[in-house]
Order: C-alpha cells, then structure tokens, then sequence
DNA sequence: AAACACACGGAAATCCATTTCTGTGGTTGA
DNA sequence: TCAACCACAGAAATGGATTTCCGTGTGTTT
C-alpha cells in the first residue's frame, strides 16, 4: 500500500521516485562519492519536486554537532540584552548556526532548568548573559563552550566580556579636557553598582593625569533616572565656588538628559557654560535630549558579535581562552559637549 | 577495550554501568514498562552517577516533535517585538518548549533562508512577528501551524494577531472626553502608516458618538519623534478659534512627551489647560515625561502569551483558527490627563 | 582472451532513545 | 506433576540522514 504521504518527505521517499537507494540520494545531494552526472540529475529532481529538505535532527545525530548556540539571559530582554542579541545574531547567522533563548529573569531556579534544557538540546555552545551589577556565579564545568558576555563569571577559568567601564569614563573626561572645561562632575547611579564604581575610578584617573582633582562635592550618586539628573542640575549649579561646573560627565545616558533639561531650564546655556558627556549611546535619549547628547558608546552589538566569534571558533576546535576581557567604549560626538 | 568516555553519556554507558539493557535504562528512567523496584533504583544510581540527560535530538526524531518554537520577526530587536518575546517565552516556557529566533531584519531573502532553516529544524510551529505599518506577505502554506503576531498577513486564511489600534484610539479619546474636554486634536506619525490611520479612525468615531467633530486643523500628522510633538504643540497653541485645544491625542508616548513638553515651555499648564494622552505605554517616555503621561497599553506582552497559547494549541492537534484577531488596549492614567 | 582496474550504486552500520515484541525464569493452580 | 501464567528484562525495530564497505558491470590492458 501506498504510504499516507503528505507529511515532510524523507530521503527514502526521494529514492523511491528517483529509482535509487536513500544513500545515493544522500550522495548525489551533498556531492559526495561517485555518482553519475544523470543519476545525481534525477535525484536532485526528485528532491526538488517532493520539496525534500533533509531533516536537521537526524543529522545532528549523526554529526554530534547541532549548529546550535544557546543564550542564557538573566536579565529580560532588554535595553542592554538587545543590541548585544543582535551582534551574537550578526555572528551566529553568518555561520549557519541559530539560537535558542531562553531568559531566566533572574531566577536561579528556572536557570538551572533553562541549562539542564540547552544541554539536553546539546547545543554546540552558550552564551550566558544579562545585566548584572557585581560579577555572577559561574555555571561551572560544562561539555561545551560558555562565554559570559555583558556580564562576568566570579570563576577566572571562565571566559568573562564586558566593555570597559572605567576606559569609557576616561575617555568622556578626557574629551571635557580636551574641550577646555576646569571643574568637571560626576553624575551616576547608585554605589552599589560596580558600574558606578568603576566609572568614577576612571573619571579620577583621567583627572589626575591631567593634573586636575575630583572635588567630592562634584560626586553626586542616586538613581538612574532622568529626574535624578534634573536634580543634580540644581545641586551643581549651587555650587560655584572656587569656579563654577563646566563639566559633568553622567553615568548614563536618562542622567544626562536630566542634567541638561534641568540645567537649560536653570537657564544654563549647554554646551557653551556647562559641557555634558552621558553614557551607553541610547537613541532615544541621546536624539531626544536638547542639545543631542555626547556620549560614550559601549559598542553592545560589537561585543555581541566578538563573544560568537570566541565561541564559534572554540566550537570549531579552536581555543576558548580564560579571564576577563574589557572592550573598549568609543566616544560619540554631539552637541551637549562642542559648540557648533 | 573501555570506549574513552568523557564525553557526555548515553543509554548505552547508563545500561553498561547498571548491567542491563539500554531498553531497560529507558523504562527504567521513564517509569515504563514493568520493573524491579530494585532494578529501576539501580539504573537511577547510575545515571545519576553518570549525570545522564537523554538527548533530545533522539528523542525528537522518534516523537516527531521538537519541543520547539521558531520565532521569525523581521524588526530586529527592538521595542515592539521585546515585549512580545517575553509574552511568548512565558507561556512557551510552561509547555516545555524552546524558541528559536530569527531575525530576518526586513531581508526577504533572509527570510526565506531562515524559515527554510527552521523547517529542516523541524520546528513544531512558527511565530511570525515584527513591526510593519502594512500587511505583510504570507509564507504560504506550511506543514506546521503559523501565528502571525504583531504583524497581519494578507492571507486572510493565516492567523494574525494584533493589538486594535482604532479601539484604543476611541479609548484615549473617550478618555479625553470624559475629563471634560471639548476640544480634542490628534498628533501622530507619518499617513503612510497604517497605525497612524487606523488611530485617526478612532478618534474620529469616538468624537463622533460624543456629538464632536475632529476639525482637521487638529490633526497633525508627522514624524515619531519628540521633536515632532514639540513643534505640533507650537501649533496648536496658536489654534485657539473659537475655543482652545483642550485635549490631545497623540499617536506615540515619543510625540505625547514632545507635545507635554513644547506646552510646558510655552507656559500652558499639563492638564490643568490641556491633557495628554500617549500611545504605547513605552516607560521611559511615560515616567520621562512631566507630568508622566497617561497612555494606551497596547499590552505586547499579552499579545505573545496568546499568540503563543494559540500555537500551542494547534500544535497539540488543535484548530489554530484564521483571520485577523484585534486585541483591545488598555488606558492607563497618569497626571498628564488628570487634575491630582 | 584473460586479467585487471574503475566507475557506479546498493546494503548495512551509525548516531541515541524509545517501544514493541519475545523469551526466560519462577510461581500458582488443577 | 504438568500446564498455565506472571514478573521481569533483553533483543530488535524505529526514526532520518550519512558513511563505509562491497559487489556488480563496463572498459582497458597485454
């Protein structure tokens, strides 16, 4: 009797219309062994009128590989996640390799689950990511590759990427250097943050190479908020003595644009009183700020991509390597730091 | 000779270690068949000892289920498709199943490529999503169920899912009448897009069984931008014949904080003089905005659990149904439409 | 014409977990 | 005591594609 054959077609049915064996068609689809040019003709018809595509399962099997990364997120998909996704997408697509997410949402539980899950998927590798203020436990000793990225594992035998915060900050301060400023602030988040932490260490280093000092009444940390800045606006305004702020370098993009709606509605002319340098390069806020923001660009979609390529290559054999690296910020020019 | 086994284990060193079959260890592991207390409490020991996950893939080709959703979405990821993940992850994560995502990035071809993936992938359904102003071409008959969310297909024999633009426009409105307001203007995007129309509708309707009327000089249709909503507040004050505008509605939070923001500049008190209602429930905006905006919750994350829900279903032997099914929205209050 | 080489394509094993079928022991009942 | 029956676990088939190994048949060489 005839099979009930609406379903996907498999290799034995395109051999059966072809005439031949599943092996031959297997061969004459992958060009491999020793097929006459017309019996590798006939296959491929075959195939193509049965719309045959060769089920990705069985040959994972066989290869032991799946051409399969997964992405674990802690946190949800979101604004930092994103770009980051699109440059491990950017690298994975490339390779033919696809990606299954899973977002734990912080919840160690689901992402113990979410791991046993993509291991039994046995993907070829795991990205691990999400925003964590402080360094995250490691996953440990795993079959196949991890690369943390955007977020470090407390485990130096893991491979750690994140962009480097403390460079980031010096390259803002630098630039309210070079743009002739004298009493430059800092406006952040909360000290609990390692992020906070760090970007004032690099505002302080990039000052004192200066020869220049962080006043600590020029340290103002609370939220990562748009009214925090408009706050801090008003606390730095107060305070002009020896010389006035002409300088703030914020630790965030929402921080700055609080900055500089409550210093232009103090009536403080930006850039040209007080320059304004934000952080993460967050269209939104950086497009919708007046004037457009300054900023420091963590490059999220290059460090995406960079942590895929580590890991497709250690796939590929090659060495995944250990430690922590830093990636460099970049610095985006607009006009809450030059006069036009 | 012992095979070199560090590599992840099987049936076969499970049964090997326990001295039975790897027919047994199956039962054993899955409470099938009849066993021995004993017996089935030995091969645990072992797999344990072993730390043994069966590998899906096998499974999966026997099943003929793969436990796996495809996500194609041709907005990269952005602030639409975002919530709509996390919807889908919720109620995919509770049947069990993984998602694979792919983001064609507007690239028909790339599409094509990704959907041909995901059926040799032997993905058990798909769920196609993005943010397009206009319908969007069908994929056609496939041999698994397709949700269209966020996005309608052409095909009126797919299933699309979206959120009902025109009912939250007659919601905001209705809002804006019902805190007294009586002359009510319309601020949005570009005519191109669907939304922008299909939002007109709306407001236009709900006016209407209000006994009003939109004048058309105060629709004001432009960019997505805040800068657009800025300038559409410019006009509009100057557009006080025979009486003010009292009542805005604006197509986006982006254009409703630019509207609350030019009218705050310009001395017109928010809401005393005139409210504002936004679109999108976009936080940043919503809270960025002073006073924080009231606005319509399109409930993106909702839409994906449903969407979802329904793929699951259908994939379970359900009917997936057709057509094109309008979720309604939701008014959330804030202080831009209401006196404190 | 005998011997050999090679082109071609089929049979079977492989990956791994599951399930059905089968067969062995031991126990019960007539 | 022998037939009947049950508990238990192994053998083998399954799913789909690939690959290795082998056996044809044709063509070439001396």
């Amino acid at each position: 009797m005839p099979r009930t054959e609406s379903s996907t077609p498999t290799v034995r049915d395109v051999a059966q219309l072809a005439g031949v064996s599943p092996g031959t068609v297997s061969k004459a689809l992958n060009g491999r062994g020793q097929l006459r040019e017309e019996t590798r003709q006939r296959v491929q018809d075959a195939a193509d009128k049965l719309g045959f595509h060769p089920n990705q399962l069985a040959k994972s099997l066989i290869e032991g590989r799946t051409y399969t990364v997964g992405v674990l997120t802690t946190a949800s998909f979101g604004r930092f996640t994103m770009p980051l996704m699109t440059g491990i997408e950017d690298s994975l697509g490339a390779g033919k390799v696809s990606t299954l997410f899973c977002d734990s949402r912080g919840d160690p539980l689901r992402e113990r689950h979410y791991l046993q899950e993509l291991l039994s998927r046995r993907v070829d590798g795991l990205v691990v990511t999400g925003r964590k203020p402080d360094p995250r436990h490691s996953l440990g000793r795993l079959p196949i590759p991890v690369v943390y990225a955007l977020t470090q594992s407390e485990d130096d035998g893991d491979l750690s990427m994140t962009y480097d915060d403390r460079q980031g900050a010096e390259l803002a301060t630098n630039h309210l250097i070079a743009v002739g400023r004298k009493r430059i602030a800092y406006v952040s988040g909360p000290t609990r943050h390692l992020s906070t932490r760090l970007r004032q260490q690099g505002t302080e280093d990039a000052l004192e190479a200066a020869g220049m000092k962080l006043d600590p009444r020029d340290v103002l940390l609370g939220e990562w908020s748009e009214a925090w800045g408009r706050t801090a606006a008003g606390i730095l305004i107060r305070q002009a003595e020896p010389i006035p702020v002409d300088g703030i370098f914020c630790g965030s993009d929402q921080i700055a644009r609080g900055v500089a709606d409550g210093l232009r509605e103090a009536g403080v002319d930006v850039p040209r009183q007080v320059a304004i340098v934000g952080f993460d390069n967050w269209d939104v806020m950086v497009q919708g700020s007046r004037p457009p923001l300054t900023t420091i660009d963590p490059n999220l979609t290059m460090l995406g991509q960079l942590a895929a390529n580590r890991l497709l290559n250690a796939i590929d054999g090659g060495e995944l390597g250990s430690g922590h690296i830093l990636r460099p910020c970049d610095l985006v020019l607009r006009q809450s730091s030059m006069s036009s």
